[in-house]
DNA sequence: GATGAATGAGCATTCATTCAT
DNA sequence: GATGAATGAATGCTCATTCAT
């Protein structure tokens, strides 16, 4: 496991590459419909059409093709935050009320928006990160980059904001989004989505805006 | 899987109660230290001191031990919870100010100290809640037992709290405080306890009291 | 398997006779619904509603349940054949033609009502008669008294009969019939009941009685 | 059981090739010598010198090889038998009772030669067929082919024969057939096997040939 | 580089049989 | 005598990984 010899080849030619992205592929189509556990190395290479041998050439074990799923898709997550922050950053805000608006649209527009994720997929990469010390690292570090860009959202308008603990803010706010969003992907309670966002809109609100 | 014959002897005698039992001592010290995929039911029987065809006469599989294990810390943590609010109501409140406090100390210490699980198990549990239909059954039932207690709570409440989508509020807020829980725990961003526990507090304030 | 300890235990008391008993009720039931092969001990005595240790104090093991049931089949069938032998020959015959008729009769319907053993039975013993020795020895024993019946049967009528290899004839005979009841109970070729039942006694008559 | 992945390897190199011959050729043999049900798939990989793991990649379990062995059997039997049937009918017929001795020749004979097969083997094989529906579901199949052989044989010789319903004719004279040929291969009566030939023809004789 | 056959340790599960109560 | 819990060897089957072609 651990001591695994790092001889994951890195295709340079286009056969190598084209390889790869097959493997990927088929990989993140077997987590999606078995889920992790139940899919194996040989039924990820027969679906990419390659033979067992080769998807070792490109990955150490399973779960190298799991971490770079993963990291591709907290690229991508984090690519749109980034333009979405910017382009709502560009617009020159007028008044507080709006100002606490945006930042709550922000919260919960991007969580939504982010995971576009297939909800099985998701439920793998959120067990994962609970289970494997290496998949835990790399949702850290998204979640890092997500609270340092609402620590500096937040500093941008903090002459609006009533709080002062950004940070401490930053991580429950998220994390209550990210709950939200998963209450309304799992429809594990059976509140409604609209009910649920008005709320969690109000609680940013109240909590971020001072009394008006 | 599915048709798993419902053989699992109910032990009458002493001695089986007895084996029962240490299965699941031994289970859960193992799912603690090594996880619950890398623990095997051969090695769950040589903890317990029992043979392997014991421990299959009284679950089917490693699963239902898990199953039994979860369930087992759900019904503590139910009664435990409880017995806390059963506490707090007996207090005869007298201004809208305590009984929001309340309501805050309510969600946070409850959540605190309901989660006296070591952390280690807790992972493995949330994880197969991810992975398992029938273990997310058992979670599910418990956060429903969790949200009807939290909205009769505030329905006792009601004149005091500002808003009034008791049951979108109530997930939330479980939701909310469980993750600040995570976070205490899991210890991933390093913001302390007392920050988080300070701003989880100023969020249920701000959002269920209305202006003073 | 063949060093058995030999210390099953004859029942003297009334308690002891109904155990075993209810153990045979038992195993014929199970062999007859899931197989011999997929019945095990245990199970039986779960059936028979007396505990795992009671069922090895009465036999040694599954074979032997097995065999003391077939025995009885057999004793059962034998007694029947006799009957029907000694009711058919007190009969004053009084021509070739009838005499004949009467034994392809005596063939053919004897070998139809024995086998009223339900057709599930039947399968796993014939199977187990050819995978066991001793079981092997059990259905030969009782094969050898047919055979031994129908030639002195073929000796009562000598002189109407055309061959004169009494064995050979019996044992062709039987084997024939035997099959064609195979082929109506399990039903294999799809030939019906009435036109096998109808060739067999022309194959009979033809075979016995000289040209007339 | 019924769910079996439909995975079995099919092998394209000849090494291939080789693995799954050893494999059969090593089951038949311990099939043979220790019987179906006492033989297992590790034993069988080690008698075929291959790896467990070897042997289910070319089947899901100890039937399928079992399955594959007999249908070969039958196979073999029935380009036997098809050529023995052409090369008779070549012969140009001349009287009646050349016919009917061809017949009862055809089906002595062929039944004798076909069943080459060992004997340990044989009494495994319809010891199976009589446990196992897919078994089953092969001998049938095999049987109906020797059937439907039989009837167009009579067909080609109708003028020359006294019966009318040949398809009960040919399940009788079959079935009679092949157990003539088990009582000479189990030997479990202890009547010569030239006896039983002498009757067998006897009867087919005078059952398929009218007075002369 | 790619292939896919082979490996074999590893795990889940069963069940005939024993034996303390 | 009866009980039923306990045993543990046996077996079916999987799959990550290697390596000859």
């Amino acid at each position: 496991m651990a001591n695994s010899k790092n001889n994951a080849r890195v295709p340079k030619q286009n056969r190598g590459i084209e390889s790869k992205e097959k493997i990927i592929k088929a990989a993140t189509a077997l987590f999606t419909e078995k889920g992790y556990h139940k899919t194996n190395a040989m039924e990820i290479a027969a679906r990419a059409e390659i033979a067992t041998g080769t998807f070792y050439s490109y990955f150490n074990n399973k779960k190298e093709v799991f971490a770079e799923i993963i990291e591709r898709i907290f690229r991508n997550i984090s690519e749109n935050v980034l333009l979405n922050f910017e382009l709502k950053t560009q617009d020159t805000p007028t008044n507080t009320y709006k100002e606490a608006h945006l930042l709550a649209h922000f919260l919960i527009n991007r969580i939504l928006s982010e995971y576009k994720v297939n909800s099985k997929l998701l439920k793998q990469i959120l067990a994962m990160a609970l289970l494997d010390k290496e998949i835990e690292k790399i949702r850290h570090k998204e979640e890092k980059k997500q609270i340092d860009l609402l620590v500096s959202f937040m500093h941008t308008y903090k002459e609006y904001i009533r709080i002062s603990d950004f940070e401490a803010a930053a991580v429950l706010l998220l994390k209550c989004a990210e709950e939200m969003m998963h209450q309304i992907k799992f429809n594990s309670t059976g509140v409604e989505k609209e009910r649920l966002i008005q709320q969690m809109e109000d609680i940013v609100l109240r909590y971020l805006l001072p009394e008006s």
